[in-house]
DNA sequence: TTCTGGCACTCGGCTGTTCAGAGTGCCAAA
DNA sequence: TTTGGCACTCTGAACAGCCGAGTGCCAGAA
């Protein structure tokens, strides 16, 4: 008994997979007919139909009216995306392609700006790229230069090629033996650390300074501090906007919010912020917490120089979309970002 | 009969200057009843229906189909902005809000990102706003930065605020003491020069250091130069795309070309290039070079911290535009925000 | 039980027709 | 040169009819 209902469980999810499938190549509710021609599922229609039946009644698919076709919901590609559908490789020349691209990007401008617009023509979506946040990366160097007597500016290098400057006002004048002493203690304590552990290696610091320079160190380290724990400093690159016009049918009302959210630097941090820091996220229609975005699906993958990640890139698109392609194109493109991270 | 005809021109003019003003209000093409009815012309619509007549004959509006209204072409926009329309100010309580707003910005990156944003609240369209160029700015200040024995750093930061940083690996190691002469040196003739002339000061400054430290210090000028000639990394912001969705009926069609120029920094940069130095550009439909924007009009002009425009700004919306305002727009931000760049 | 073929039914979308309204061009008269 | 009148054109909305895809259900077969 057993046996023969999980065989009937096995058929309807072989339906489900091929509604969408059909659905997502076709952009049109999808009948039994169909669906039997293209699919052998070696059923009749009027079984599919049954299942088709079963499958709306759980809220897998809808008909957009009475004698239509069926189309996914969102529950529907959900069950898709965890049971049914396998991440697509990238092809070798597909691979060789990206890692070629993103060899030739000179900084760290350039490997985002790249990858940005690789991901958007590879998935023919919008993409989204993270610049390597600050809180995860570490210290390569950090410099002070005095530009007037009591004007000095802070710059702090990270080992994602991430440059941060910071002006200051000092209390009093700074001499350039104090300011080499400083850079030099500083370094030391700070290289190769995570930034948001320097302060606490940097506390004691001012204390192995003379009384009378202590006011300029302390005003340094501030700066410093607000330096590294600057979050707000978090970019986002974006390419592909154009893909947009591919959305559908009912357009204009479809891509107005996806647009207007796009500008908002603070709603594409957050829809990356949401992103697992463990494999890949894929959030479907209504499941995004921005209203504007309810009818796209967003697929997010963390990137790093090394195991961990520190930022992250992903692609927006119509729930409709091809998702083991695109989850496919999204892997490839973290993982080669990584690599080129951590060579540079 | 000269007068006569002059007096006949007048009217003409009058007639389609209210066929602009009402295409551009309606978005539907406007016919002789309507307009006599809307505008106070004083003449019957068989009068003004000899004058489109004569006006389509000229090129200057056009009939989508026999039997509908009028609809002004390229060239009579063209003869709108140059003859017939008058820049329209921003009100009082307009002007503060925008000084307000960008009063509040704390740096280079903030003023434009808060400009952009402004542009296209006000003007409803697409903002474009292009950094300050490093070509028309000076040398505030110059750093060099030993990372390691052969890798230096160098910073390069402008009036505007701009900060561009280099690395380059030198042919030898280079001695801190060295370093700090030639800093010393380069920023005493750079300082406070406009960057395309620098090189030009520097030129006799190998000659003045010990033979085996002129390789590093030729290393050094070169990755200077090529920082201070480097005219792509002119960089641009954009805001306001989801106005796009208010460009007109047959939608889809227009706004992709747009989407993919947008999308192309060095057609927005070619755009704003094309900018007269003085005075504000209008480009109207065709009259732009990018094919993509042939049904978009550009207001375009520039700003600067003094008299001199070191940048571009504008906007892009269709042909069908509210030219007036649109313009008294660009203007008032252009100089507000040149207000804002000559305080900092 | 589960699947299948058949059948009646529903409904959206395409086509063709009609009709009203807006707008035009032209002409003769003021 | 302007104006009122008139015949004409064309679009777009409204409506009817038809076709076909697709459904649900049922009775019989496996």
């Amino acid at each position: 008994m057993a046996g023969e209902v999980r065989q009937l469980d096995d058929r309807k999810l072989a339906v489900l997979r091929a509604i969408v499938q059909d659905y997502v190549g076709t952009e049109e509710p999808v009948g039994s007919k169909a669906l039997v021609e293209r699919h052998s599922l070696g059923v009749s229609p009027a079984t599919v139909r049954n299942d088709m039946a079963a499958l709306e009644e759980d809220g897998y698919i809808h008909q957009p009216h009475t004698s239509a076709g069926r189309i996914p919901t969102d529950k529907g590609y959900r069950l898709f995306v965890d049971r049914l559908a396998e991440v697509k490789p990238m092809s070798a020349p597909e691979r060789r392609a990206i890692r070629h691209f993103l060899d030739g990007a000179v900084d760290l401008d350039d490997v985002v700006a790249r990858t940005v617009r690789l991901l958007a023509q590879l998935t023919r979506q919008v993409a989204v790229v993270q610049y390597p946040s600050l809180s995860r990366s570490t210290v390569r160097h950090i410099e002070l230069v005095a530009l007037a007597p009591v004007k000095v500016m802070l710059v702090l290098i990270t080992n994602t090629g991430r440059v941060e400057q910071r002006m200051m006002d000092c209390p009093g004048p700074v001499g350039e033996t104090l300011l080499a002493d400083l850079r030099a203690r500083i370094n030391a304590h700070a290289v190769g650390q995570r930034l948001p552990e320097v302060p606490g290696l940097l506390e004691e610091l001012p204390a192995g300074f003379e009384a009378a320079d202590r006011p300029a160190v302390v005003t340094v380290l501030a700066t410093l501090f607000e330096a590294l724990a600057e979050q707000n400093e978090e970019r986002i690159m974006l390419a592909g906007t154009a893909n947009l016009t591919r959305f559908g049918h009912d357009f204009p009302l479809t891509i107005q919010p996806v647009l207007e959210a796009l500008e908002e630097q603070v709603v594409l941090l957050r829809l990356l912020g949401e992103t697992g820091d463990a494999g890949m996220t894929v959030r479907i229609g209504r499941e995004n917490a921005y209203e504007g975005l309810n009818s796209t699906s967003v697929v997010s993958v963390g990137y790093g120089s090394g195991d961990e990640s520190v930022a992250k890139l992903g692609v927006i698109g119509p729930t409709r979309m091809d998702y083991p392609g695109t989850m496919g194109a999204v892997r490839a493109v973290a993982r080669y970002v990584g690599q080129i991270l951590a060579e540079s």
